[in-house]
DNA sequence: ACAAAAGTGTTGACTTTACACCCATGA
DNA sequence: TCATGGGTGTAAAGTCAACACTTTTGT
């Protein structure tokens, strides 16, 4: 807090930019290869140093449209996950990372495709980056149904129950009852039922119903 | 996570240092006036620039015991709350700050004494450490018997219903009916009721329960 | 004995989980 | 009309909050 008697720390933004997939029922993490020197061409959490005077959510963005070439509309709601501050964790030197997460809406994705991976089956990364996606695994979880800005990100502004189901399965690790998940949607402020049906299954099956968030 | 384009950002570790005290049942927060240029004399949470590859537990404990000067021995526990980017943070220029709870065992404390505030009082600070503590809080309360390193830090190895009462009513707001904070305990991994009751009090009245840590 | 404060047991409300059954759709 | 999968209602199980009552101390 006063006078820096040291030489200050890096510090670096890297960011799980995460998407729903209907059509796979999968939630995706976005990867891109590293273009430069250490790690060079392996899978890697997109991120950026922060800049001096750079606010977290600036050096988040920069990083996903950087990095994953996401434009900029398409993210939708960014927050804090944890701090990582193992000195060995990038072989140029300590590096503090801080985790965030982002969400990404597919509909305005753009078309030059970064690597999209089901967070069920991450591939080993660069760095720290495994142990970081593992860590905060849990953080996500819990962010789930209690975070209105992560869930409406991930969710979208439109989607139905089945959708709903999916993403709690991928986070949580279990299925929850539909019946049950309809309770807990129910009491969410700002999340209402409406009277749609979307579009029903290839396999047939009753259509699910379209929930809505209106604050 | 590519050469640094821009000047890199300087962090700041600030410490939520507290210590429980039996006698005015109270949490209180370590505080300390300034020494230097900006905000000089005011009151401040300890804090120190992190050194660069130095480790936030480190810098935690240079914290605590270089500006509140507690010894070593007395810091039993440290852990990350959250991370402020407020460009406008501190007068000097953009400064991230990494906020963390310590915990105090009041034993070992050592003679010369640094300012100890309530928590549920604590006097306007320098820099946005008002803004600080007041977003910690909740966050604090929440990691109270969930997180068993905070809260033993708190309480220390052996502590009394009484004393549990007192810490839980501090952090959350409310106090809990003795009885159904007992069976709160009870589920703990690695707390026990023990045999021994404390002291009595001096007003008279039931001595309390001691329960201890084992793992 | 009385007041103070902690501990015990129990009850009712609420929440969570589970499941049997009903409905809507494609094949 | 059958298989598929979401929706409804409900009941059992579990959790939580409240309180009457008992126990142990100081005065």
């Amino acid at each position: 807090m006063d006078a820096p008697r040291i030489e200050s720390t890096l510090v670096s933004v890297d960011v799980l930019a995460l998407r729903f997939d209907p059509a796979t029922r999968a939630v995706l993490l976005g990867v891109a290869p590293r273009a430069l020197d250490p790690f060079a061409g392996e899978l890697a959490l997109p991120g950026v140093l922060l800049g001096r005077g750079e606010r977290l959510r600036d050096a988040t963005r920069r990083a996903v449209t950087g990095k994953l070439g996401v434009a900029e509309e398409a993210m939708t709601a960014t927050g804090q996950l944890a701090t990582f501050d193992e000195p060995s964790r990038d072989p140029r030197g300590p590096t503090l990372s801080i985790a965030l997460w982002a969400t990404v809406d597919p509909a305005h994705l753009g078309g030059a495709g970064p690597t999209w991976v089901p967070l069920t089956a991450v591939p080993p990364l660069a760095f720290d980056h495994d142990r970081i996606v593992a860590d905060c695994r849990p953080l996500l979880a819990d962010r789930l149904w209690r975070d209105t800005a992560f869930t409406s990100g991930l969710l979208g502004r439109e989607f139905t129950t089945a959708q709903a189901l999916d993403v709690t399965e991928v986070l949580t690790g279990d299925r929850p009852y539909p019946a049950n998940l309809g309770r807990t949607m129910d009491r969410i402020p700002g999340l209402e039922r409406t009277e749609q049906h979307a579009a029903s299954l290839p396999k047939g099956g009753r259509p699910p119903l379209v929930w809505r968030w209106v604050s």
